[in-house]
DNA sequence: GGCATTTGACCCAC
DNA sequence: GTGGGTCAAATGCC
């Protein structure tokens, strides 16, 4: 095939998942069944594989997480042609697909009055493995691996890094995505009737749209979508900048402090729930930093700019600039967290 | 006993 | 050679 011809291939294809995840992040305004939820990851999934055979040259008969994981540079730099096909073709080995992991980083604050030493945990059970000095940092590095790599083969991975200025903050950088996430006893346990119906019938994209002050957020997203190569291409991800959070498994998306306890809800100031912890911890910074994010498919970061070029193929990296939340933001509207 | 943490050693990319 | 990341044995906790 003329190159021009698998360009222009790979421009219909892009087209094709952008649109995939435009009605990916409408779909999750509507609190999707698992069965249009599964079909649209489908579609998605199958631009990805086009994308990758046209580039790779073919090979796709991999592990969908390692599939997924392909898509993602490590640091979030466009890799090379001979990098990509190499992405295509092999990912049997762990080390080789921990390098391809999408990584991305959290800064988390943690509440002075909260008692405890780091961020919290998250929805995931993490085994610590390691530990580093880090030159030129005060504080060493805490490394943690999913609890279930061995029995779930799950390769997530994440570093805990203390600031050196303010030891209440906490950088948190996960690798990979947790393919155990489906068969996590840790995972959220659904909502009840009641949340649920309260989700359904305030998602985020609708209070994003009803809200002025959240339609500035998303249009403060930046996604950057430039086709510069064709390889690198996540399935559908969306991201809110630490308000929002539309959270694998789950068909629906909601403000992010509404996973905090109940008892929380009259505190939401500026306080950030980061999607990495539990409900017991709340951080009172409203940094999140999305960095190198790649995603998977079920990860479920999304981008709400949809007013991006035309494909968001390309390194497909999120650059999202630190937000920062009026403390006078009227988090007790209505219908915003009640 | 099972699981988590600690920590020195090892591996590997730069 | 150096530093970051990971491994795995030793140890601790429940």
């Amino acid at each position: 095939m003329e190159s021009w011809e698998m360009q222009v291939l790979a421009d219909e294809l892009a087209q094709g998942m952008e649109k995939a995840m435009q009605l990916r992040f409408h779909l999750c305004a509507t609190s999707p069944s698992e069965d249009e939820h599964l079909l649209l990851q489908r579609i998605i999934s199958t631009f990805e594989k086009a994308l990758c055979i046209l580039k790779g040259g073919g090979h796709v008969g991999v592990a969908p997480a390692a599939a997924h994981e392909s898509s993602i540079s490590a640091d979030g730099s466009s890799r090379s042609d001979d990098t990509n096909k190499n992405l295509c073709k092999d990912y049997g080995e762990a080390s080789k697909k921990r390098k391809l992991q999408p990584t991305w980083t959290e800064q988390v604050k943690v509440n002075s009055g909260n008692g405890l030493e780091g961020p919290g945990d998250d929805k995931y059970r993490w085994r610590k493995y390691g530990q580093k000095d880090i030159l030129g940092a005060k504080y060493p590095r805490s490394y943690y691996r999913c609890t279930y790599r061995q029995g779930r083969n799950c390769w997530a991975t994440k570093q805990v890094q203390r600031s050196d200025e303010d030891p209440t903050v906490f950088e948190v950088t996960y690798k990979g995505t947790h393919a155990c996430k489906q068969f996590n006893d840790a995972a959220p346990q659904p909502e009840s009737p009641k949340k649920q119906e309260l989700q359904s019938n305030n998602s985020c994209y609708d209070q994003i749209e009803q809200n002025p002050m959240l339609s500035n957020y998303r249009s403060n997203l930046r996604v950057d979508t430039e086709v510069s190569d064709i390889q690198e291409m996540p399935p559908a991800y969306f991201s809110f900048p630490s308000t929002f959070a539309c959270h694998e498994g789950e068909n629906d998306c909601y403000p992010i402090s509404a996973q905090a306890d109940d008892s929380h809800l009259g505190a939401y100031s500026p306080l950030f729930y980061s999607p990495a912890t539990s409900g017991s911890n709340c951080f009172s910074t409203a940094t999140y930093q999305m960095r190198d994010y790649g995603g998977h498919d079920s990860t479920d970061i999304m981008s709400a700019n949809a007013s991006t070029n035309n494909s968001p193929i390309g390194g497909m990296e999120f650059s999202i600039d630190p937000v920062h939340i009026d403390p006078n933001f009227p988090f007790n509207i209505p219908g915003f967290f009640t």
